[in-house]
DNA sequence: GTAACCTATGCAAACGTTTGCGCAACAACT
DNA sequence: AGTTGTTGCGCAAACGTTTGCATAGGTTAC
């Protein structure tokens, strides 16, 4: 029972006296072989509960059947959830998905790409760490002909694969709401100076402002390290100033779970005194009794199918999306934003 | 740069007029290698930069330096907790992580183990389905060699190696907490009948109730199929008895959400007019104003670090944990109740 | 001077599978 | 009878690496 060797391919040849080649091709139903000598050997490969080991293939056919995740962080709702999304499109294709957290650390996520391409995966998909600023890690898997597709997360260059989410869309959205709800003064707290994504921000807020004519005024935008304590701070802050802005949009949902906290302790109310547009659209709203005017939706789910199946494309048609010939392939899906009030 | 040849342990060869066995011996530092050798091979391979064939490594040596983990929902916080061990232990050990996701869907449990054992894996960590009773499935995998151990959610036999939380601990803490604060009748919102965890529940509901010398009683043991509305259900039907329990047992916070909606919702006030302890400790606690007493942890993340170093020992110590005259690796962690009302 | 022993290297098999090519045997045409 | 075609199968190479065994040349020991 222990190191009894599995059945392969020339076991059922010797049983048959017939040559492994005979066999290899019966068991793949090749027209060459006859029908009689096919159904043989499939009987006797039942029998013995013979197995083609794929180990044995991948190494021959230089293939593993298996794509590389890389993602920040599991525990994030986003990533788990674009890893699902991720999982279901590889299972249809059959394959496997290796994971790796690089827990937003830079050095991780290229220890994470050498073990990839060591393991040969046949492709990779790669949501950036938040100190994620050169790419010779990945461009090095261009080597291997193994390809990269990024999601969410993505470098900030055009010769790349790559879906991501349009945050505009989403905050038009939702400035059209608060406008017509009467908000003049619309604050923003914004995350760490280093995250793309806070500049994606700020770039979206003066875009949206300038649609609405409305002003910018630094004295209603404020940034957090997205640290409980700090996010508390943010909001005081434009509590505190003389003028208040009447809304806020805010990085994110767990940004605004502390500035509701904090606006409540102030013996304010929440979308009374001030309200919040946020961004995540996370479950546990369903659940608070005080919550932000809207959140915008980012889509992991969507996103990370949609880059898979890009992935899916490269692996399939070598060349694809390498942006020699053939484009590259990129996707922006819009966010949306998602109404609590209603 | 396209199908370009990797370097191989042949091409270093060749340049060098050595043989592979040379180049092989003189990369991994064999004695035998003559010191010079050894240096000119690792000087060229340096150069090209050659990188061992992995899957022609894993092909010979019949290891894949991987393991397989499955459960049924990445996205819940519980389960994306524990793969986050499994991939730090993992990841110690040099070893990939191959995920798959049952969906608590038993014909698909099945076709993961099917996978997991085409693709060879070193080992598999599994946490059922809900709906998982046979295991030949698993013990198909013997046959290969490849170990399993289970975690969390465990078959009810002693054949096996499994890490598990004792949900009684923290339920007799909690239940310690209640008669305390002069709690006399203690209801319980149970699970669907069919689930293992309502088993337990019940279980360990009776056992602390007579730990305390209280009765049992029927018309305070509701149960939900945990859709939204069967929760709130359940427990209106405890707030209208004549004599309604002061404070309830809950099969998870999420049924506790609903349950606190539905309370206020009556117009009671939760904490005054009924209690609630449940269990998962999920970190949304933080940021309600309304949550239960306690609630019970039962430490994905140990329990999945805990079972993944079983797996490598029986990786590492081949017999290990097969109950032949090695026990088998068994672990019990203690729940633990996390008080909210401090 | 020859037996015994290192040292440094090469040979070849093995892991399990796929596949291009070749070659019988037989059938079907001229 | 000779050519051509078809059918069914085997041979052997190839994928990249590791490793037991053999061996050549050199040193030491008696």
């Amino acid at each position: 029972m222990q190191k009894n060797k599995l059945p392969t391919i020339k076991e059922i040849a010797k049983r048959l006296n017939v040559s492994v080649s005979t066999v290899s091709r019966a068991l793949h139903g090749h027209p060459s072989i006859g029908l009689v000598t096919t159904m043989r050997v499939q009987k006797i490969a039942e029998e013995i509960g013979y197995e083609a080991n794929k180990s044995a293939i991948h190494f021959k056919e230089r293939k593993t059947y298996t794509i590389g995740v890389i993602i920040p962080n599991l525990s994030e709702p986003f990533f788990s959830s674009a890893l699902s999304g991720i999982e279901d499109i590889a299972e249809k294709h059959n394959y496997n998905v290796i994971i790796g957290q690089s827990l937003d650390n830079f050095e991780r996520e290229k220890r994470i790409v050498e073990n990839m391409k060591d393991h040969r995966v046949d492709g990779v998909l790669v949501s950036l760490t938040k100190d994620t600023s050169t790419y010779e890690h990945f461009e090095n898997l261009k080597k291997y002909n193994i390809p990269v597709v990024f999601f969410d997360r993505v470098p900030a260059r055009k010769d790349i694969n790559f879906v991501a989410c349009n945050l505009l869309s989403g905050m038009l959205q939702a400035m059209a709401k608060l406008v017509k709800a009467g908000h003049k003064r619309i604050g923003l707290i914004n995350g760490p100076a280093k995250l793309a994504a806070t500049l994606q921000r700020v770039e979206i807020y003066f875009k949206c402002l300038k649609e609405n004519n409305l002003p910018i005024d630094q004295d209603i935008m404020v940034s957090t390290s997205l640290a409980k304590s700090d996010n508390v701070k943010a909001i005081q802050k434009l509590l505190a100033l003389d003028e208040r802005p009447t809304a806020v949009i805010v990085f994110n949902d767990y940004v605004v779970l502390d500035c509701i906290a904090a606006v409540k302790a102030a013996g304010l109310e929440v979308n009374k005194d001030i309200s919040f547009i946020s961004f995540a659209n996370l479950p546990i709203w369903e659940y608070m009794d005080t919550l932000p005017l809207a959140s915008i939706e980012q889509f992991a789910h969507s996103q990370s199918v949609i880059a898979t199946e890009y992935l899916f494309k490269m692996i399939d048609e070598p060349g694809a999306g390498y942006g020699t010939d053939k484009p590259y392939l990129q996707h922006v899906i819009d966010s949306e934003m998602i109404d609590y009030s209603l």
